[in-house]
RNA sequence: CGGGGUGUAGCAUAGUGGUAGUGUACGCGGUUUGGGACCGUGUGGUCCGGGUUCGAUUCCCGGCUCCCCGACCA
């Protein structure tokens, strides 16, 4: 992508309204557009973030027989009465309205109601299970106070994945996969290593369900976690009996502030039965399948990215979610020689699969050098008057200020010996 | 939903009961070119509705908006 084509603009200061480190960036840096309180459009360079973190996520969750698909954004208010969750006193998130034709419906903030729907009309057997299905949406949530930038919204990209077992024991294991699934989704964006599974309120079925929790100084939660024994507490279940069930006292535990990226609930067989789901088992039996259900944040993912990993000169992306891999910063392009050569070299990265953001703009080097740190590619690679007579760049890693002089082989070859690239 | 703030140009800000200023961004001309250069010039603005007043961007009332704290977050 030439950058001189991009419609987005850099912006200087931070918006007046955006308190939100993830939402000053985002927006100086041009990678959203704040259309209200809680409510951001993603910009072709904010698009390719979440489309890369979508990628990662569904690579996840194929990898655990899982298939994508999409709901509906509008609901039927009736599948809600069901379950005794269309009233406002019950779910207080809803956004709500009414049909021209004559009734309601409703937006969607969770399509557990309507999947679980969905399959009666595809689930009739044992031999039908298990299934596990997944898909990336739009959730809609009427939050009484959005706040933190993108990562608490009244319109934000969910995964969410629902599961249907016939027995308990592969409910379990399946339930059980979606941890280390998830966990690999968290270590290829980067945060692997400061993302717990964290026990949290389980709701009426099961003692506990689990979220993942990343630290993050910007989150919403405080959890309790120790990190020789592999365990992490939300602080809202931290008591002396979930102690002494997990074995742990509370000086041996880690207090630290952490933003929710996923969470994962086991309903056993109560939500099939409310909603109605059922099917026929070996000896002819109507039975309810178990049933999980599991979500990843993803643009609040994003947020947290941002959150975690940016500088005082600005965004600082992983590789794997980066919009762009290089950015190729053209310098001293009035000079038609080094125009030519500087536009060879993008072919040349183009060619090579690398993608390249390359800063052909008619602007001075401090500019572009500003403009660089700020949207946070993971390398700069600098091709200018001098960098030609020489024969070399000046490639600069994002993350750690580290500068090298390399060849254009050299440049290659870095990058074919580099897996995350 | 309770409390506290806020609203002036695309963005960031100053100021005033009497023709609204600056920076940035943008247009044009020129000088520049390795860390957001500079000179000249130009375009562009008081959230909405009432009220007080000769006159309101300013004061008052209401609404809306956005932000913060709290509550909420199956």
């Amino acid at each position: 992508m030439r950058q001189s084509q991009l419609f987005t603009k850099t912006r200087k200061e931070a918006p007046a309204d955006e308190v939100a480190k993830n939402a000053q960036l985002l927006i100086r840096a041009g990678y959203i557009h704040k259309e209200m309180a809680g409510v951001y459009a993603y910009l072709p360079l904010g698009f390719c973030v979440v489309e890369k973190i979508k990628q990662i996520v569904r690579e996840e969750m194929n990898a655990i027989a899982s298939q994508e698909l999409i709901m509906t954004s509008l609901q039927r208010k009736e599948l809600w009465e069901r379950t005794d969750r269309w009233s406002d006193e019950m779910v207080d998130v809803w956004f709500k309205s009414e049909l021209k034709a004559g009734g309601e419906v409703g937006f969607g903030w969770s399509h557990e109601e309507p999947i679980g729907e969905m399959l009666k009309g595809h689930l009739s057997s044992y031999k039908d299970l298990p299934i596990s299905v997944y898909q990336f949406q739009t959730k809609l949530r009427n939050e009484t106070r959005a706040k933190s930038g993108i990562m608490r919204g009244r319109e934000f990209v969910m995964k969410d994945m629902y599961s249907f077992a016939a027995d308990e024991a592969s409910h379990v294991a399946y339930y059980e996969a979606t941890k280390p699934a998830y966990m690999n989704v968290f270590r290829r964006v980067g945060v692997g290593d400061d993302t717990f599974v964290t026990f949290a309120a389980g709701g009426a079925f099961t003692k506990f369900s689990h979220e993942f929790q990343t630290i993050c100084e910007a989150g919403e939660d405080v959890i309790y976690i120790n990190r020789e024994k592999g365990i992490a507490i939300n602080e809202e279940v931290l008591n002396e009996e979930t102690l002494s069930s997990l074995g742990v006292t509370k000086d041996e535990l880690e207090m630290v502030k952490t933003a929710e990226v996923g969470n994962i609930f086991n309903f056993g067989q109560q939500k099939a039965t409310d909603l109605g789901l059922a099917y026929k088992n070996e000896v002819g039996e109507t039975v309810a399948p178990f049933m999980g259900s599991y979500g990843i944040g993803v643009t609040r993912l994003m947020g947290v990215l941002v959150e975690k990993f940016a500088d005082d000169k600005g965004i600082v992306w992983p590789k794997s979610v980066a919009p762009f891999t290089v950015h190729l910063v053209g310098l001293n392009l009035e000079d038609e020689v080094v125009r030519d050569w500087v536009n060879g070299i993008y072919q040349n990265l183009i060619e090579h699969g690398i993608e390249t953001l390359f800063d052909d703009r008619d602007a001075r080097p401090g500019e572009k050098f500003a403009d660089s740190d700020l949207m946070g590619m993971p390398y700069r690679v600098v091709a200018s008057r001098k960098g030609r007579e020489e024969g070399t760049f000046e490639v600069v890693t994002r993350a750690t200020g580290e500068v090298r002089r390399l060849t254009e082989e050299e440049l290659y070859a870095d990058f074919d010996n580099d897996p995350n690239t």
